[in-house]
DNA sequence: GCTCTTTGTGTCATTTTAACACTTTCAAAT
DNA sequence: ATTTGAAAGTGTTAAAATGACACAAAGAGC
């Protein structure tokens, strides 16, 4: 027995296929991310925001699109992390119920295609809306179960983040404009999930180009007030196209 | 309208989702990939081996099943890409008419999770058979065009293999068990694309502890015969699993 | 003016890197 | 037997990168 051919693919989700958004944010102690909540009657669960695609969207708008459906998101560049697909992946019973009230065909079988991103968490205010009862940045290393498959896809975001902090400056999008050298250090350090030098650090960043010293500090501090910096946009360019291998803390 | 919920979905291909696997061998000169052929009217078109997956069917599970189908290759660890699923993918025509002679809905929007993973070339003989109507090692280098979006896959693997083989010492995976170190310096230099100064490679592999050197000599070949090595698995196995983050060249 | 807190800075010993050329060993040809 | 061709194997040096380490300076609040 096969599937009808659709006529229409245009205007209906693909039952198979769905996106999910691992966006990472930094509050300047901490990574977070972002998760929406749904309730059911087994309590509060989070779940990064995710759906179905349209028949005939590009994967990275899909992605796109359903970021900002759930979570009020835009704008945000989104880099895909890989697909995740165990077909028992609705192993737990509150995502069964929970997808009955919101697919029209909550067993089909899916695979889903997740993306992660780095944003500036005060340029973005989340705002749940269609299904999301609400959109909260959740401290990473707090989280310990997200719906589905959700809590695995996390997991390799976190360790696809620390590859890639090594091989490209990412700073950029994780802090404002203007920022101190602590700041990144203590970024730098919550993504590798370990203490590095100060001194070392700052040299290594240095030595890179890729930060420029503003006349400016920083005021209303009890202590001394810091330096404030902001990223050489045409050297963090080069850096990025060029490669860069030799960037290891 | 809505499709079906299917009811025996072991039986079922599911049409929305398949996979594509990029086998690299090498010949001790230059990467070659793993293509099959197919004929169609205008000649001659290569393509990755690939198909749709089963729906009870988990992702890497298919993707050995679907190189196995078509090139006999089996016990491979595949290793994921991610997810490639332009909905414009059917662009040339060659593609459309080959798609309506295999499957059953030749115009579904299809999702591809791409695989790859690294093989001695002397270990697996390419047998054909299913759709495909040859299977045959190709140097990477040659490849101008593929079947579908799969040129952009194959690029997408060779820059994935040129990050991980500074990461881990893959080596492993494309000789024999007795090699030299000039075929080592060999595969490097062929999957990084650029010379590497003989003695500083050398060095920085004896360094790492990872080849032992054996008893034994080439014998037969009209120049001085070289020393031949053997990975030290034990200390292999040490390095890809803490890390290893110092391997650049 | 004392305290608290964070910023900011330099040196040195060790390791790593990149650049570079000639001798050795074998098989094949003469 | 000698020559030839072809790849193997080997060491040094200068420059750069790394990791370890400690104390003075600047501001706010009391």
């Amino acid at each position: 027995m096969r599937k009808e051919i659709k006529k229409n693919a245009a205007l209906e989700l693909n039952p198979n296929v769905s996106v999910d958004c691992v966006i990472f944010g930094f509050d300047f102690d901490k990574l977070n991310v972002l998760v929406i909540n749904r309730e059911s009657k087994d309590g509060v669960q989070w779940a990064l925001p995710g759906n179905l695609i349209y028949d005939d969207e590009h994967l990275d708008q899909a992605a796109n699109r359903v970021l900002a459906e759930l979570t009020g998101l835009q704008h945000i560049y989104l880099e895909q992390i890989g697909a995740f697909g165990d077909p028992n992946r609705i192993s737990k019973e509150s995502d069964r119920s929970w997808l009955q009230s919101i697919r029209a065909q909550p067993e089909a079988r899916v695979i889903t295609v997740a993306y992660f991103s780095l944003v500036k968490m005060e340029d973005y205010q989340p705002q749940a809306s269609s299904f999301a009862k609400s959109a909260e940045w959740i401290p990473v290393n707090e989280i310990r179960e997200l719906a589905f498959d959700h809590f695995d896809i996390l997991q390799t975001a976190k360790s696809r983040l620390k590859q890639m902090i090594k091989i490209r400056p990412i700073g950029f999008n994780l802090l404002p404009e203007k920022f101190t050298l602590s700041q990144l250090h203590k970024l730098y350090e919550s993504i590798l999930d370990k203490p590095l030098d100060k001194r070392n650090f700052r040299r290594k960043i240095q030595k890179l180009n890729i930060v420029m010293s503003l006349e400016e500090k920083q005021s209303g501090v009890p202590h001394k007030p810091s330096q404030l910096f902001m990223f050489d946009k045409e050297h963090y360019l080069l850096l990025t196209q060029n490669g860069f291998d030799n960037f290891g803390f």
